[in-house]
DNA sequence: ATTCTGACGTGGG
DNA sequence: CCCCACGCCAGAA
């Protein structure tokens, strides 16, 4: 339909908006992975995206980024962030315990988009 | 166009 | 748990 199909050339700003809409429903205290989220919009392939999208979130102050973290609970974006250590004091200051940028009691703040949202 | 890297995930050993 | 390899998509050189 529409006289050009602007389909082609990927990076549908869709992908990234979702990607900042779980992000913000994250509670707080809680965690969760990329590739929870990644399922969650249907593109676990591109668990990648997410973290990528998650670079712009930079510019949405209401994107909890340092909530984010890969399936094992470590702090893979921690350098992307202002401070060093910045992300590991956000996450901290939530009542997170983080011990060598990884999150302990992981199993026990992970939060699954697919099972909480439903 | 080709190559490499990256805020990942899964599987085999 | 660790290490290695592959798949995945997007962007930079």
């Amino acid at each position: 339909m529409g006289v050009k199909d602007n389909n082609s050339s990927g990076s549908d700003p869709n992908f990234f908006d979702k990607v900042y809409e779980v992000a913000k429903l994250i509670p707080y205290g809680r965690v969760t992975s990329y590739g929870a989220i990644a399922k969650y919009l249907g593109a676990a392939r591109s668990a990648r995206m997410v973290g990528w999208a998650m670079n712009g979130s930079g510019k949405q102050e209401d994107v909890p980024a340092h909530r984010v973290v890969n399936r094992k609970g470590i702090l893979t974006g921690k350098h992307h962030f202002d401070g060093t250590n910045l992300m590991q004091q956000l996450l901290e200051n939530e009542g997170i315990e983080v011990i060598d940028n990884q999150i302990q009691d992981l199993e026990k703040l992970f939060w699954d988009p697919m099972k909480e949202l439903q």
